[in-house]
DNA sequence: CTGCCATTCGTTTTT
DNA sequence: CGAATGGCAG
């Protein structure tokens, strides 16, 4: 028989039997991680030393909760079912609604994804008449959310100024909201169980007396209030095992913490710290590249990476003279890749910031390649979706008045924004929902269809009419009732929405027969129930589609835990990666520098960094100079595949792309745009523009980094050409 | 209740 | 430059 355990390296065979002991694993990059964690589970499950019930495995997404599930039962003939394996937020959610009563939540309470939460905010500024050009909705809500992720309700937040007095007061509100509703935000689900476990002895008694072994996934990324939430699960007999990589924390944006790694140590793991640093990735010189560039960090815990394969080819380095170029350049090298035989699939294009994938496409669309961009919306996330949801959601619970405010009037009805004002007024004095308040400012009436009284008869004659029916035919009754099908049926561009809807159909039809989803069907409230809990946990795919042979284009971020044979990653510039906005925050560059890890550690064989020496930005042409990673690695491992050209010399390339800036220089000095010089004090830059003539001329130029943009006066500064 | 124009603003994102 | 709002007129 063969053993959970072969195959294993040394350091991933000691994480995966360590003995009862917490244990931090730094788990670097391609180095098996996923795989330690799922065999650690199964082998103590097989051992007998604890039962598939008394663990708590929790991961940050979905996809990777759903891959620990499936390998787990690839590995050992378990049922995996009512086994606490999932996202914080979907323990959370089950938490909830197991404990609801003791939680102060109702059993069917509605979950708000992070526009249901914005549209909350804006609904509850304009309920206190609040200036929203003073109290922009997104920063009071970044406000509320970065709070409860700290763990803070309103009167714990710290107030020093009247601007922060007014927002906790927005917060407090807020709160009273939601629960008037009976609704409850991504960061509520946390902070709610986290305060349900640390006040009620008995329930937190018998979680940690259920959970012996917890483990954590992507350590690195998890906030106070995660960090918190699971300390609350932790007996004294419980044992811990976080795995992380702290030069992969990337959401630091986001309130990830990685203090909580040294916190971790302190806590429970002490000495006990495995590194896996065998990357079973990349060949030599990607790792020796990426280990160059991330021990300039200096707030790190210390790894480094190594492989048995040989060192492999060099990275390429490549030197564009504008962004459409090195999109031609990156077109060109991804068919003769293809030609050689790398399937699309397994080349990406990785890119700092969204807004840099247009030229990319643009170009690869007249080169016919097929490609696929990640990111953007998602199927939950889709407006006819939100409003099915919207429908079914009231009918759950009609006291959500932001469910009631986004189909009230959707389809039309001929309810207009001076009723909806009323409405809204009689709710807030008679202290009740909008939806209470239309029933008995206008009960339904058979006659008319229109109107208040139209809506309330609706609403009514929906809930008759799918009392009792099975999921999918609710929904269908539901969407043909609303005359949400109708709608997109008589609208132009309606197609694919009306086939989105169907699909939201089949969604439920699959969602109804999973028995794993089905099973908790109790403690969620109802197929409804768990079907919109489950809508907003897990919002879906971005986009459908996968499988054909595409080359995939996305962010840095989006590329975190993949790999591919061939990686392109473009736009490496002062002030676009690192980007400018990072430079002024604390710890911003050390932030990039480890996106910047990411992004080389993707990978596998062959890798090609690109910079140019100007790029259209915000409509403008911007000229940088090469990202100080660049030289942050060492040349020795890189390979310059372009000769380093002028300007001038790029028109063989593109001869219609003459840069704007040509028009621009309208002045007789040595100077141009574009070019390189050097100054005694701030060394390397790029001029950027030129104004005046003679002695007056000024030039400024961007020397990247701590310098930044500099005016100066040609009359006293002494520039050369660099 | 649309549709049109003006204005604004441009990182990264999962749940 | 171009998307994404938001306000206002029809």
């Amino acid at each position: 028989m063969t053993s959970l355990l072969d195959g294993l390296n040394p350091e991933q065979l000691a994480a995966v039997t360590l003995p009862g002991q917490s244990a931090l694993i730094l788990a670097g990059a391609g180095s098996g991680k996923t795989r330690v964690l799922t065999t650690r589970i199964a082998w103590l499950i097989q051992t007998g030393q604890v039962s598939p019930l008394g663990i708590l495995a929790v991961t940050f997404t979905n996809k990777a909760a759903k891959e620990m599930l499936t390998r787990l039962t690839g590995m050992l003939p378990i049922n995996t079912r009512g086994m606490w394996v999932g996202t914080f937020h979907g323990l959370s959610n089950r938490l909830l609604r197991t404990h609801h009563r003791e939680a102060g939540l109702p059993q069917l309470f509605q979950i708000l994804d992070s526009a249901d939460q914005l549209s909350a905010v804006k609904r509850l500024l304009k309920a206190l008449n609040v200036d929203t050009e003073k109290f922009e909705p997104k920063k009071v809500q970044y406000f509320i959310s970065g709070n409860k992720e700290a763990g803070l309700r309103p009167q714990q937040v710290e107030v020093f100024d009247p601007y922060t007095r007014r927002l906790v007061e927005f917060y407090a509100a807020y709160d009273e909201q939601c629960n008037r509703e009976g609704v409850a935000d991504f960061p509520e689900l946390l902070l709610r169980s986290y305060e349900l476990l640390a006040r009620n002895d008995a329930l937190r008694a018998h979680y940690q007396e259920r959970f012996r072994h917890i483990l954590v996934d992507e350590f690195q990324d998890t906030n106070r209030l995660q960090y918190r939430w699971l300390k609350q699960f932790a007996g004294a007999q419980s044992v811990l095992m976080a795995v992380g990589d702290d030069d992969q924390s990337i959401y630091a944006f986001r309130g990830a913490h990685t203090g909580n790694m040294n916190e971790f140590q302190r806590d429970y793991a002490g000495d006990n710290v495995i590194k896996l640093e065998q990357n079973y990735r990349s060949h030599g010189n990607i790792l020796d590249a990426a280990n160059a560039l991330i021990t300039q960090n200096q707030s790190r815990l210390g790894k480094n990476l190594w492989t048995a394969e040989g060192k492999g080819e060099p990275i390429r380095v490549y030197e564009a003279y504008n962004d459409q170029e090195e999109a031609g350049f990156i077109v060109e090298e991804v068919k003769a890749l293809q030609r050689e035989g790398t399937a699309l699939m397994d080349m990406a294009l990785l890119y700092r910031s969204n807004a840099q994938s247009r030229v990319l496409e643009h170009a690869l669309f007249s080169a016919g390649v097929a490609y696929r961009v990640y990111g953007g919306l998602r199927f939950f996330e889709r407006q006819e979706i939100k409003h099915a949801l919207a429908y079914l959601r009231l009918l759950a619970n009609p006291d959500d008045d932001g469910a009631f405010s986004r189909v009230v009037n959707f389809p039309t009805r001929g309810i207009g924004a001076r009723t909806l004002e009323q409405l809204a007024d009689a709710a807030q004095a008679g202290g009740t929902s909008l939806w209470q308040a239309a029933r008995a400012k206008a009960p339904a009436s058979k006659d008319s269809a229109k109107g208040l009284p139209g809506f309330v008869a609706l609403m009514q004659a929906m809930q008759d009419a799918t009392q009792g029916l099975p999921l999918p035919e609710a929904i269908e009754h539901v969407l043909h009732m609303s005359g949400l099908a109708a709608h997109y049926q008589a609208e132009k561009e309606g197609a694919d929405r009306l086939e989105n809807l169907n699909e939201l159909i089949n969604a439920a039809t699959v969602f109804a027969n999973d028995p794993e989803a089905m099973a908790e069907l109790d403690e969620a409230g109802g197929p409804l129930a768990s079907f919109l809990a489950h809508a907003a946990l897990e919002a879906g795919d971005h986009q459908a589609g996968a499988g054909s042979d595409a080359l995939q284009l996305m962010t840095v971020h989006a590329a975190k835990g993949l790999e591919f044979h061939a990686v392109f990653l473009g736009g490496l510039e002062e002030g676009l990666f690192p980007h400018e906005q990072s430079m002024n925050e604390q710890d911003g560059i050390e932030e990039e520098r480890r996106l910047m890890y990411v992004a080389i550690t993707r990978a596998r064989r062959r890798l090609y960094l690109s910079h140019a020496q100007s790029r259209m930005l915000h409509g403008q042409v911007r000229y940088g100079i090469p990202s100080r990673f660049l030289d942050e690695l060492p040349s020795a491992l890189l390979k310059l595949v372009n000769a380093r050209r002028m300007a001038t010399a790029s028109s063989a390339y593109h001869g219609d792309a003459a840069p704007a800036s040509a028009t621009r220089q309208r002045n007789t000095s040595p100077w141009r745009i574009g070019m390189n010089v050097r100054h005694a004090k701030f060394g390397v830059g790029v001029v950027v523009s030129v104004e005046g003539q003679g002695d007056d001329t000024r030039v400024q130029i961007n020397f990247g980094g701590a310098n930044g943009m500099k005016w100066l006066a040609l009359e006293y500064a002494r520039l050369e050409p660099a």
